[in-house]
DNA sequence: CGGGATCCAGGACGATACTG
DNA sequence: CAGTATCGTCCTGGATCCCG
């Protein structure tokens, strides 16, 4: 199995807010940064923007900019951002599977 | 989409050697914890031992303790963390279907 | 409005030595 | 062999201030 593979793409989403942009821009398409920021309390403009340079330049988000007077900077999907979904489905899928976490004490097994 | 579902299952996986512990365990099974020490080369038994525990606590590994005079302790995947090989085959599509960062210069804008 | 720069705290990671 | 304890380093994430 090419673990390699899978750690790479790990990496690209690793990050404390990256699943969070991520799923926004799933539900709203397209979001400007102001957006972003108002759709996510708790994160600060420091982090935002790294986690979404990070993205941009793993191709998973676009940045589009309009040279407007006030500043308009866009955020979406990339194709290949949004090819992720099987995938991120799979694993909430494996994640909703998950057994509890044994909590009474085995009566059998002293 | 169920954003919480997905992370929770992200943050459980991350950590520099959680992933290659995994593969590790997915191709041979049973593995003793200096199998893994050697398998893994910079590695130190710190991090095995932590991110190990990690996994044990999270169910996605279970721990074997053998009570012997030279100890011996076997890791294996459980159930559920074997459950999650379609999930990192998704992500590993996904991740082969990566397109070309665009390295060549757009020819028709300017 | 969008984003860069700087400073700072905490946790992840790593090397080494020690124990049962 | 398997694991713990301690220490140090680096990187991540956060607050604040500054700029076009």
């Amino acid at each position: 199995m090419a673990a390699t593979g899978v750690e790479a793409a790990f990496r690209m989403l690793e990050g404390r807010w990256k699943m969070v942009i991520i799923f926004h821009l799933f539900d709203r398409a397209v979001l400007r940064f102001s957006e972003l920021e108002r759709a996510i309390p708790g994160v600060s403009q420091k982090m935002l923007i790294q986690q979404l340079r990070d993205l941009e330049r793993d191709g998973i988000v676009e940045r589009v900019v309009y040279p407007q007077v006030p500043p308009k900077v866009e955020y979406r999907l990339t194709p290949w951002g949004q090819a992720m979904c099987p995938a991120l489905d799979a694993l909430l899928e494996w994640a909703a599977h998950r057994p509890p976490p044994k909590a009474g004490p085995a009566p059998c097994a002293d």
